[in-house]
DNA sequence: CTGAAAGCGCTTACAG
DNA sequence: CTGAAAGCGCTTACAG
C-alpha cells in the first residue's frame, strides 16, 4: 500500500526542514528561487499532493466556498455554477457544490455540513420550500459570510445579488402591449418565493398601467419547471379561449408552454407569442425562438463571488461586519434577429387586437 | 466576533475531558447514555459544529466521496447525483460534487483537488474529451478507490457501473423493425466515448441482422445534447428524404429532434417515431411521448456507491486490492400506455413499409 | 465508564 | 534565506 508522501518526506530527501519545503511549495519569498524549483520538482516526482485538511486546519482558512442551489438540471443554475467556479478558481478558491432539490431539509443538512467543513463563505439560492431560518441564524452565529443570489431570504441581514425581477417582467409585458397584444397570459412560478411574486407583480403592473384587466383565469401559479408550463398551458388549451401571448416566469416554463402549443398545432406555435423571464441556451437555434428577458446570469455568479470575497477579507482584517450589500442587476429584453413577431407578418391565426 | 466552540469548551462547561465529549458525541458505548445525552444537549445549546477538518485529519477518514460528472443540466446526471447523494447519506458519507463541463482539463483539476481534500473515494463519469490518463495514474498511486459510472475509461483497471448500451440499442431498433419500420435514422453521440460507439454499434447490428443496409446519410454523430439533435434533424429535413423513425443516442438528442420535427409540421410529429436511449422526466406527460430505452439511472447511482464503499472497506481492512468489478445493468424498452404507435393507427404521413 | 498522552500533516509566529 | 517550537481541533490507542 503506497504510503502517502508528506512534507517531511520531501524535506528528508532534500535535507531541508519541512517548514522550508512548505514555504517553497507556496512560493514564499523566504525561499530562494532555485530551492523553490528544486522542491517543486521533487514534490512532483514523488507524487506529492498537499493534505488540504491539515493545511486548512492549521491556517484556519480552507480556501473553499460552499455553493448551494435548489436544482441543477436547469440552464440558469448550471450557468451560474460555471461562472462561480471560474471566478472562484481565479481567486484561488475551490467550490464545494450542494444541491437541495428544492427541499428545505436538504438545504439545511448541506449548509450544516459545509459549516462543519469550515468553508470560508457560503453562496446560497434557497429552495422553493419555506426555509429553515434556524440554520441561517447558525451561520450568522458562526460568523461565516453568506451571500444569497437569485432566490434569497429577504429579512435576515445577509447580502444578496439579484435581478430587477419586477422591472424586467413589467418591461417585457409593456413591450407586448405596445406591439398590440392585449390578451396576455402569465404562467407564474411559486408565490412562496420572492422571484415568483415579483415577476407576477411586474406582469400585473404592466397590464394595469395600460388600463387592461388582469385575466385571473390566465394567471397560473406553480413550480418553476417545464412540467408546470406544459400542464398549465394544456389547461388553457382545453378551455378553447386562447391568449395572444404568454409571459412565462422562467425559461423552462416557456419550454413547456411551447411544447404544449406545438403539439396542438404548428400554426399556433407561429402565432402565440411566448416571452420568458430568463433564457435557455438553445433558444436562438429554434425556428420560433421565444422573446426573453435576459438575466446577466454569468455576471450574477461573478458578482456573488465578488461580494462574498469582500466580506471574507473584511472578516480577516478584523473589521466589524458591515451592512449587507444588495446588488440588483438589470435585465434586458432580447429580440432574436429577424424575429417573426406576429404583428409584423401576416401569418398568425390569432392576430393581436389593436 | 463569535469564537467558535470546540470540544474543550463543552468539556470545561461540563467538567469532563474532551475525549469523553468526543466519544459522547459519536455515540461511543464507553459513555453512559445519560452523559451522552447531556453532552449532546449542551453541544446543541452552545451551537457546536464539529470541525470536520480536524476530525478527518486525526481519524484519517473524511467520510466524504468525490463525485465528478461531465455536466449537470441533464436529467440523467441530475438523477444519478440525487441517487448517489441519498445512498451516501444513508451510509454516513457526504458528497463533494464537481462538474467538468465536458472538459478533460477541468476534470483533472477537480480530481486533483478532491484527492487533496482526502476524499475516501471517487465516483467519476468522464468528459467527452480525451481524458488525461496521468491523473488516473495518480489516483491509483495514492491508493484511492475509484469507480467509473456510465462513461468510463475502459483499460485503466478501475471498477465500473455501466449499462448494456449495445444490447439496449439493438433491442430498441429490433423492436422498430418488428413493427414494420425500415427507414430508421440514428442521431448518434460522440464516437470518442464508449457509450457513443456502443449505442451506434447496437443500432447497426439490429439493421444488419434483419438484412437492412445502414443508411450512412442518416447516421449523424456529434454531441450528446439537444442542440446536436436539433441541428442533425434539420439537416435531414432539408434533404426532403425523411426516415420513418429516429433512434437518438440520448434523451436530450431526442428532444432536439422532436422540436425540429414539431416546428416543421404537427403531422410529422405524429408520424415519425422517435426512440431515445435514456428517458427524460417529462416524457410521459407529452402527447407524443418518445419510446425510451430505460436505463436504471437511480440504480446506477446506488450500485456505484455500493461498489465504491466495498472497495473502501476492503482498503480499511488492509486487504489487497481485488480485481476491479464491472457491473453492467440491463435496460428495458418502455412503451408509454396507449402509445400511438404509427403501425397501430391510420394517421401517419409516412407509413412504414412492411 | 473516564482520563492522559501522542499524533494526524500542516502553518504561523518568532529567532537567528 | 533557514530552523525549532507551538498549535490548529480533533481521534486513537492504551491505562486505569
Amino acid at each position: 500500500m503506497a504510503k502517502r508522501v508528506r512534507l517531511i518526506d520531501i524535506a528528508e530527501r532534500l535535507n531541508l526542514t519541512k517548514v522550508s519545503v512548505s514555504k517553497a511549495l507556496r512560493d514564499h519569498p523566504d525561499i530562494s528561487k532555485e530551492t523553490r524549483e528544486l522542491v517543486k520538482k521533487t514534490a512532483a516526482e514523488m507524487g506529492y499532493t498537499p493534505n488540504l485538511l491539515a493545511r486548512s486546519l492549521s491556517s484556519r482558512r480552507s480556501n473553499t466556498l460552499g455553493l448551494v442551489v435548489p436544482k441543477i438540471a436547469h440552464t440558469f443554475f448550471s450557468t451560474v455554477i460555471d461562472a462561480v467556479q471560474e471566478e472562484a478558481t481565479k481567486a484561488g478558491y475551490g467550490i464545494v457544490l450542494a444541491v437541495s432539490s428544492e427541499r428545505a431539509e436538504l438545504e439545511r443538512q448541506h449548509i450544516e455540513r459545509l459549516l462543519a467543513m469550515r468553508v470560508d463563505g457560503l453562496l446560497v439560492s434557497v429552495s422553493k420550500e419555506q426555509p429553515d431560518r434556524a440554520i441561517y441564524e447558525h451561520v450568522r452565529q458562526m460568523n461565516v459570510p453568506l451571500v444569497f443570489f437569485d432566490r434569497r431570504i429577504e429579512d435576515m441581514g445577509f447580502s444578496s445579488v439579484t435581478v430587477a425581477d419586477r422591472d424586467g417582467a413589467r418591461l417585457a409585458v409593456d413591450y407586448l402591449i405596445e406591439q398590440g397584444y392585449r390578451r396576455i397570459a402569465h404562467i407564474a412560478g411559486s408565490s412562496e418565493v420572492e422571484i415568483g411574486r415579483e415577476r407576477r407583480a411586474g406582469y400585473e403592473e404592466a397590464l394595469r398601467r395600460h388600463g387592461l384587466p388582469v385575466p385571473a383565469h390566465w394567471v397560473i401559479e406553480g413550480g418553476f419547471d417545464e412540467q408546470h408550463g406544459y400542464d398549465a398551458f394544456r389547461r388553457i388549451l382545453q378551455t378553447g379561449d386562447l391568449p395572444e401571448a404568454v409571459f412565462a416566469a422562467t425559461f423552462p416554463i416557456g419550454l413547456g408552454v411551447y411544447r404544449a402549443i406545438c403539439e396542438h398545432s404548428v400554426a399556433l406555435c407561429r402565432s402565440i407569442q411566448i416571452v420568458t423571464f430568463g433564457e435557455g441556451g438553445l433558444n436562438e437555434f429554434y425556428t420560433y425562438p421565444h422573446l426573453c428577458v435576459r438575466q446577466p446570469t454569468r455576471e450574477m455568479g461573478r458578482r456573488a463571488v465578488e461580494v462574498l470575497l469582500a466580506e471574507i477579507e473584511a472578516l480577516d482584517a478584523g473589521r466589524e461586519a458591515e451592512a449587507p450589500r444588495h446588488v440588483v442587476l438589470e435585465t434586458e429584453l432580447v429580440l432574436p434577429p429577424d424575429y417573426p413577431l406576429a404583428p409584423l407578418d401576416g401569418t398568425p391565426a390569432h392576430t393581436p387586437a389593436g
